[in-house]
Formats: structure tokens, C-alpha cells, sequence
DNA sequence: CGAATTCTTGAGCGCCCTCAAACCATGTGG
DNA sequence: CCACATGGTTTGAGGGCGCTCAAGAATTCG
């Protein structure tokens, strides 16, 4: 019995019942999905755009990023996992990946086979539409960032950002209204954001000046949360917490 | 029997089985699928957010777009759905809706109940691993299209459109590899590239001076591929088309 | 043929980018 | 405990891409 992977498998049932309505013999059955334990640093890529895999990533602790590239090299950071999230959970069906999986973090991972999954999902047909549903939350997550990305300016995209993490953290227990972990370097806030690390910089410090949000060495002060929500247009309505 | 349901189903079905391997008898149960035929005009909503609904759409004829709106009033376009497609298909693992759909056209829709695709999803899994499958390649094209927006220029990201929208038409036998119908307005293409009506109007012209392809009235001449292609930094790869 | 959209073009501006350099933390080894 | 290397943060100067506002031309449709 691996603690990590008990408590990472414990927050992905939390989400999971959130969302689903399932039986304790269903929930009993998630947490006993196997997955080997593993740690990766800042930088390394989990899965790379292209390539067959056959197995998902559950978040332990720490943080993932899935991203894509242009030709020229920028990158693009389209959604970020923090523990209890599976980010590849989609995989399972559809195990070409077409982007990229990468830690921003050191953050420990469990790695869960594709075979494993399927003797749920196939046996149980609620299972397998409650792993649907949280591949349709994270999309829902998805379109929020285009709109996000798409139609807001810097401070707006920024402070929506902060909203968010803040939700998605409290959920798990690691926000408690002022502040929180998020570790990011500015310049992977860029890549998540749309933006240069230069701009992230002085929009960051702008957040500040207005009180609602302050970043400092990787936690996040929040000032204001009626401000920072203003700000950053933020309905929690696409995040479907209770 | 209606004509215009069997058409839109017939190509949904050809999409399904081009990335899904199903039987005869599972196809033919997805052909019997029941639902009401109805045509929405230019402008009209479908779905809103916030609502909750009870049945999917299927496109017949014309073109669908979910967007979502932030508080100012302006609009980002994050899918485009041409005949076959099943916009939210989604909503029958989560019925309230965090976006809406609209009509970017005169469009025929064919719309399903939920109880009817439950049957099938839930008395053959595979059936509703190959819905999953189909959510979730509509999930990579919405990741495909944060890339593009966050981090390629009008030129690049125009380009990549009309790509992606050239192989999704030659799908469906709507594309000779010179030509294509596309019914949207400058404005409403200003909605999806994250981008205002006058700059779309200047990035198509630059786009006919480079010789790479040329909007019309509505029709979109492609004059090189290869161009285009260059141009938009396209790579097929996220449409798992074979 | 007339009315309503849509398209096209111009002028000016601002947000965010690029490039560059300094400043600051953290960690490592002598 | 300091010297140094490394990576992240902060700040400045200048420029360009795409926006705003506005008006006229073209096209579609009733």
C-alpha cells in the first residue's frame, strides 16, 4: 500500500463523487486502481506530443501542465493539474497524444494503465460515464481559457487565472481564503497566460497596487477576492463545484 | 423516415466509425437514433448557458458555433460544427451547459434526446467509449485552438483556420481541393480567431496577396496548399483524421 | 429597385512585445 | 563563510500588431 498513491487516488475519488453519484462499492473500487509511484523535476516531459501511451498520469503532489507548440517554439500552456487531477484520464480512448504533458514543478505522479481502467469502465457503465464526465469538465475548463485568452486583456486573463486556482485549490484543501501555493515561475505563467514573462511581471505588480492579488516566491496572497473575481470576470459557474 | 435526420446521421455515424472500429449492428443501431428536425436561422440560439437540456443537437445542414461571452459583451467563438457534427454530444454526461451554441447560418438540426443515446451507451460499452472517443477529439480541437489563438499572429492563426476547416469539409465531401463554403461573415470569423472584423478583413486580403487562398462571397478559394499550410503552422495530426 | 448587411479602407492609438540590462534569491563548492 | 554560478524577477526604451472609430463601397435580399 503506497501512501502516495492512496492519498492521490483518494483526492481523484473526491472530484470524481463531486461530480458523479457513486455507490461506496464503486468508490472502493477507484481507489484500488494499481499505478507505480514516481517523482519528476521542472522541465521534464511526462508525455510528448505524438506518442502512444498506455497508461494515465495522477497528480500526487506538485504540478503539471499540459502544453503545445508553434513551429517557431512558443509555447502554450492549455491547462494545469494539481493533485488529484488526472490530466490523460481522455487517453484511455484515445492514446495518441497531440500534445504534450510536462512538469512545472517537482511534483510525484501515478502512473495508472490504460488495462486497469478499462476493467472498471467496461464492467460498470457508471464508471465509465463518470471517467466521461471529468474529461468533459476539463474541456469545459478548456473553452474557458480560449474565451479567456481570446477576449480578455492581461490584467482580466490574469486575474481570472488566480480565481480559479484559488477554487480548484480550496477544493483540495490548500486555500483557505488568503493564500496559496501555485508554483509557477512567471515565465510558465506566461506560457499558461498568452503573454511574456515581462508583461506577466508588470501585470502582476499592477494586481498588486489595486490590492486584490499579491505573488510572492510562489504563493499567492489574496487581498480582495470580491476585487480579483471583478477583475477578472470570474464565474465559477464552468469549474461545476457544488 | 426523415431524409434530413438519416443524411445527418449517416455522416455522424462515417465520423464515428473513421476513429471508432464498430460493428454493423452498432452502426446501424446509432443510424436508428430518433430526434426532432427543425432549422434555426442566423443568430439564433440553440442553447445558452447556464441551461440545462435534455437532448443533443446533430447538425444536418449548415454551421454551428459554441461561444461564450465575457461581461463586456464581447464574444469568442470556440467551435465550429459543419453537418455530422454533434456539438454537445457532452451534455449527456453534463446537461447544464456552460456555453452556448448558435446558429453562424440557416442550419437544419436534428435534435436527440438523452434517453435515447443512454440506451445505447449504457447496453453496449463500446458504443459510449466511441461517444467518449468523439468528445474528446472535439476536446483536442478546442486545445489545438488555444494554441492558436494564444500564440500565433492573425496571419498564422487565419491560415490555420482555413486548414482545419478545408480537411473537416473534404471529410464530408464538401472540399476538391480548391474550394469550400464556409458561411460565416468577417465579423463572425473575427469571433472565432479572437480578432476584430477589420483586421480579419485585412488578413484575408494579405492572404489572397501572398496567393495562398481567397475569401469570397462566403466561398474559400484555397490557391496553394502548401502555402496555407505553411503559413498557419497546420499539422493534421490533432483532427486524428487518417 | 431599395434597404439592410457586409465588406473595405483610412487614421490614430494603445496594449503588449522585443531586446537588454540590472537586481535578487537560492544553491554549491572551496 | 564567502565566491561564484544559476535562474528568476524587475525595470527601461522603443516598436509593431491589432484595436477603435468612422465613413464609404459593394453585395445580398426582400
Amino acid at each position: 500500500m503506497d501512501p502516495i498513491r492512496q492519498r492521490a487516488l483518494a483526492l481523484f475519488v473526491d472530484r470524481i463523487v463531486s461530480r458523479s453519484a457513486l455507490s461506496e462499492a464503486q468508490r472502493h473500487a477507484i481507489l484500488g486502481l494499481p499505478g507505480d509511484v514516481g517523482t519528476v523535476e521542472p522541465g521534464d516531459n511526462l508525455v510528448r506530443a505524438g506518442e502512444v501511451v498506455d497508461r494515465t498520469c495522477l497528480v500526487g503532489d506538485g504540478l503539471l501542465g499540459r502544453f503545445s507548440e508553434t513551429r517557431e517554439g512558443s509555447r502554450q500552456i492549455s491547462a494545469l493539474y494539481i493533485p488529484g487531477d488526472m490530466p490523460d484520464l481522455h487517453s484511455y480512448v484515445m492514446p495518441r497524444a497531440t500534445w504534450g504533458l510536462t512538469a512545472l514543478a517537482r511534483t510525484t505522479v501515478v502512473r495508472v494503465p490504460h488495462a486497469a481502467i478499462a476493467v472498471l469502465a467496461r464492467r460498470d457503465p457508471a464508471i465509465g460515464e463518470a471517467f466521461w464526465r471529468d474529461c468533459t469538465m476539463d474541456a469545459a475548463m478548456t473553452v474557458e481559457w480560449l474565451l479567456n485568452i481570446g477576449r480578455r486583456n492581461a490584467e482580466m486573463r490574469t486575474a481570472h487565472l488566480l480565481c480559479e486556482m484559488a477554487l480548484r485549490y480550496e477544493r483540495i484543501g490548500r486555500f483557505d481564503g488568503t493564500r496559496y501555493d501555485l508554483p509557477l515561475t512567471q515565465h510558465q505563467m506566461a506560457d499558461v497566460l498568452g503573454l511574456t514573462n515581462v508583461h506577466v511581471n508588470r501585470t502582476l505588480r499592477r494586481l498588486k497596487e489595486r490590492g486584490a492579488a499579491h505573488a510572492a516566491y510562489r504563493t499567492i496572497h489574496v487581498t480582495d477576492w470580491d476585487l480579483l473575481t471583478s477583475i477578472g470576470d470570474f464565474h465559477p459557474a464552468y469549474l461545476h463545484f457544488r
